[in-house]
RNA sequence: GCGGGCGUGGCGGAACUGGUAGACGCGCCAGACUUAGGAUCUGGUGACGCAAGUCGUGGGGGUUCGAGUCCCUCCGCCCGCACCA
């Protein structure tokens, strides 16, 4: 009698024995070789999504099958517990913070523990627990003390309504995200992490991460953006300053026409006191939209200061110095010289303001005399022209000579600049982690004492008002001086949540130590040997994290730099959408299928548009809720499906005939299984002397199996392991009964089954659990090595070798494996079919590649 | 504009260093069976053709005995960055 597997009832009763046993409990005192396998901790918003899903499925199959192949494996799960939703969420439902993060956290660790996920809970830790950002602000000290963290002036995008500091992705056309106020630009007083002082490490260190995809790395590098370039120094006339300029091009100088200051230069702001013109044209541009169409739209903008700049080659001439909108004060110095012939914007510039256009780079082949611009700069290489001591050097010869000359002159110097600005992690928000220190007006920033740690944040908070509710608090923020006891204000802004994440890999390795991290586990545990996430953290996660690390290290608390050997960047979980009548996004839950292949509104039966796939997402409502499809169907399929058909990396389409078709293979396997156990020779029957060959085609199919998956799975591959055990699993239905009176067919019909429940086991690991357990192992499945594929019959002794005539399929013939070359001509010239091929011409020659196709030339 | 990726049946995707294109799954077609199930089982399924065969990996060209794979060129789609001097 063959029953139907209940995935409900099987997955509950092996998640309880694994954890009653501990069998995914880490410890560091172990002589086998450790494995650090991390996936991104979760925010934790209400329920997982299926991102979450495919995340954990990944990383679960690495960390299954690495501590079967005889690993000591660390999988542990956190929550990314702080940030902006939960605030939200009181002002919105009047509940606290904590309340609402605690109680989804519940909610969440639930549902991930039905994934059946081989995790290390003992060790689960959040973000937003004293025991987690007690460490995190002690850190904050240590760095603070290290000259890693100062606070700075700095020009932050400002919502006038919620009173609040935005990130740039929180603007949106020039509005605040939530409250919809034009957003300004303010200069407030920031705390801001060193991670400029790493910039080219951060960079050069890529050389040592061959297991990190190239695109994040590049997405990286563009994002530290290193340019090689120089200072240069134009002395201002009749001043005793000097005007410091970055260029990438000082090959062009002598084609300088006019220097440009940002508007937030500090010089633009001194001359700015004296000149309520200029005050006004830098408010103006203060007060334009940062955002891409603005920028595209803006016309070049200047306002000639009536300051002289002399040239630092020719001290007889002087050039106007405007300020300009389009200058940046955040990259380079602030400030630029303008060459208009070999710069569009500069050349812009140029033409609006009347100043000369001089060309000192000449396109190779072109006659310098007569060459002019037009309305298109010259940014290629060429001949430096009109210029003196270089004319004649290629650019980057004259780049050399330039700098050379700047250097001897004391006008200037080689240097690199950096895209890379310092992090800003202050945030005037309440939900994050406050930052220990207290300023007093007598002793200035005073570290809070580290005794005195965690500045735990006060329970009793309002959200009515807008802005901080820290800094709205009646008492939290009176504190007395460390230094000097006298009445002083504690800092009220929070770390960036992004701090957060940027340690949390280390913690893991000593989640309940008193220290941020005990070093002995750090020591040994890390770097994290696989991560695994999303790419869409692939610059600012990531980078902060590298950061910190190297910070960290600085201080003393690890010994690497780089926290993630290996990086896995997981594709996204799409979805069709739909629209109903009136326009508004649908559920899938709601959208009813007819027969007709039309799509209608579950509830009234109008018609639904349906939509191109895209990303599962709330707001387009093109979400499947993961836990109903466990409770339908149990993790085993969901886990499967999330497996199947596309490669990890590349996007995910979810499909109701996909979760049927793993449905119904965890079917199959059982049925397989439970129809040919009465048969089965009892578990460790000796391996019989002799193979019919059935029995050998099959025991090949499975050893086979083992290696293409065991590579597969190292590789990423998993849809091929996926395709490779439905194969063994065709294989072994095509067996059938076991034919004759024999001992092999049983046997190898038993190696085969137990093979798909110990090669899948790290996909499916519930279903193979009690496939171990039906064919009769008193062992767990779990703390059983992984199988080793023997040789011996992973090759076949026969192979069909492509026979082919001038490079077109003629025939197939069938050879001994490592025939010799002569053989395979024979047998291939043999064939009536290449015979007809070759039309009775004489024969050229014959190319035989060993095993795999003999090329008959005529 | 700069940087990167991708393009293979009706669909998701296989194809290791150039060597039988389309594994495996989904869908579809035909049949069987039935305890009518989320069924299951058997066979078929790139296109054209009765067949022999011809064509076929975005288009065009090239290298090679042989190209999805390498080179050149064009087209299309996607992603990241973008007034970065």
């Amino acid at each position: 009698m063959v029953s139907r597997y209940n995935p409900q009832k099987t997955e509950k009763k092996w998640q309880a024995i694994w954890a009653e046993r501990g069998c995914f409990a880490a410890r560091a005192d172990d002589a086998r070789a450790k494995y650090y396998v991390l996936e991104m901790f979760p925010y934790p918003s209400g329920r997982i999504h299926m991102g979450h899903v495919r995340n954990y499925t990944l990383g679960d199959v690495v960390a299954r099958f690495k501590r079967a192949r005889g690993f000591n494996v660390l999988h542990p799960m956190g929550w990314d517990a702080f940030g902006l939703p939960a605030e939200n969420a009181a002002r919105e439902k009047g509940v606290h913070p904590a309340e609402w993060t605690y109680a989804n956290i519940a909610t969440m660790r639930t549902e991930l523990k039905r994934m059946g996920l081989s995790l290390d809970w003992d060790r689960e830790i959040a973000t937003c627990h004293p025991g987690y950002y007690r460490h995190q602000q002690k850190l904050f000290l240590d760095l603070l003390a290290a000259g890693l963290v100062y606070r700075k002036e700095a020009s932050v995008n400002w919502d006038p309504v919620d009173r609040t500091v935005l990130a740039n992705e929180q603007v949106i056309d020039g509005r605040g995200w939530r409250s919809g106020a034009p957003v300004e630009r303010r200069q407030l007083s920031q705390w801001f992490f060193r991670i400029t002082d790493f910039a080219e490490d951060l960079l050069s260190a890529f050389r040592g991460l061959e297991r990190w995809p190239e695109r994040v790395r590049l997405m990286q590098e563009n994002w530290i953006g290193r340019s090689d370039g120089a200072r240069v120094f134009f002395p201002l006339h009749g001043r005793d300053d000097r005007l410091e300029v970055f260029t990438t091009r000082p090959d062009t100088l002598f084609g300088a026409s006019f220097c440009a200051l940002s508007p937030n230069h500090p010089l633009a702001a001194a001359l700015a006191a004296a000149d309520p013109a200029l005050a006004d044209f830098i408010a103006a541009c203060n007060r334009r939209g940062t955002s891409e169409a603005a920028i595209e739209t803006a016309e070049k903008e200047g306002f000639n200061t009536g300051l002289k700049a002399v040239h630092p080659f020719r001290a007889e001439l002087t050039l106007p110095v405007y300020v300009a909108n389009f200058v940046l004060m955040d990259y380079g110095t602030g400030a630029i010289f303008g060459c208009p012939a070999h710069d569009q914007r500069d050349l812009d510039f140029a033409r609006k303001y009347g100043l000369p256009v001089l060309p000192v780079v000449a396109p190779p082949g072109v006659d310098p005399s007569d060459y002019a611009i037009a309305d298109t700069a010259y940014l290629d290489d060429g001949v430096s022209i009109n210029s003196d001591f270089l004319d004649g050097l290629d650019v980057a010869a004259a780049k050399r000579a330039a700098i050379a000359r700047l250097t001897a002159l004391g006008l200037g110097d080689a240097t690199v600049a950096y895209r890379l600005r310092d992090w800003g992690v202050s945030r005037q928000r309440y939900w994050g982690c406050p930052i220990p220190v207290i300023h007093c007006a007598a002793c200035g920033i005073v570290p809070v004492p580290e005794a005195d740690l965690p500045v735990l944040l006060p329970d009793d908070v309002s959200f009515e008002r807008p802005g901080n509710p820290l800094d709205h608090h009646p008492t939290w923020k009176h504190a007395a001086c460390p230094a000097c006891g006298a009445a002083a204000r504690r800092e009220t802004d929070t770390c960036d949540t992004f701090v957060d994440s940027a340690w949390y890999f280390a913690r893991f390795c000593s989640p309940r130590a008193d220290r941020p991290v005990d070093r002995a586990a750090v020591d040994y545990w890390l770097p994290v040997d696989q991560y695994i996430g999303g790419i869409e953290h692939a610059i600012l996660h990531l980078l902060y994290a590298r950061f910190f690390t190297r910070a960290m290290r600085r201080v003393g608390h690890v010994g690497i730099d780089e926290p993630f050997a290996g990086l896995f960047t997981q594709g996204m979980v799409c979805h069709q959408t739909f629209r109903g009548a009136d326009g508004k996004w649908l559920y899938p839950s709601e959208v009813r299928w007819l027969s007709d292949g039309r799509a209608v509104h579950a509830g009234s039966g109008t018609e639904v548009t349906v939509g191109r796939s895209e990303a599962m997402s709330k707001s387009k409502k093109n979400t499947v809720d993961p836990d109903s499809i466990i409770a339908a169907y149990g993790a085993d399929t969901a886990r499967w499906f999330m497996l199947s058909d596309s490669p990890p990396e590349r996007d995910l389409e979810w499909t109701v005939a996909g979760v049927d078709g793993a449905w119904r293979f965890t079917q199959r396997l059982w049925r397989l299984l439970e129809a040919a156990l009465p048969t089965l020779p009892a578990a460790g029957t000796a391996v019989p002397s002799a193979f019919a060959a059935p029995a050998l085609a099959l025991r090949r199919a499975t050893h086979k199996t083992i290696a293409a998956v065991s590579e597969d799975i190292e590789t990423f591959r998993f849809n091929r392991a996926v395709a490779r055990l439905y194969e063994l699993a065709n294989a072994v239905a095509e067996f059938g009964a076991p034919a004759g009176g024999g001992a092999d067919g049983p046997w190898a019909q038993r190696e085969a089954i137990e093979t798909l429940a110990r090669l899948s086991a790290p996909m499916m690991p519930h279903l193979a659990e009690e496939m171990w357990q039906a064919l009769g192992h008193a062992t767990l499945l779990v703390d059983v090595p992984w199988p080793e594929a023997d040789p011996a019959f992973a090759v076949d002794a026969q192979v069909t070798v492509a026979v082919q005539v001038n490079g077109k399929l003629r025939a197939t013939v069938a050879l001994p494996r490592d025939a010799v070359a002569e053989a395979a001509r024979s047998a291939a010239l043999a064939d009536p079919a290449v015979q007809r091929a070759m039309g009775g011409k004489p024969l050229r020659k014959v190319i035989v590649v060993p095993n795999r196709v003999i090329n008959v030339v005529v």
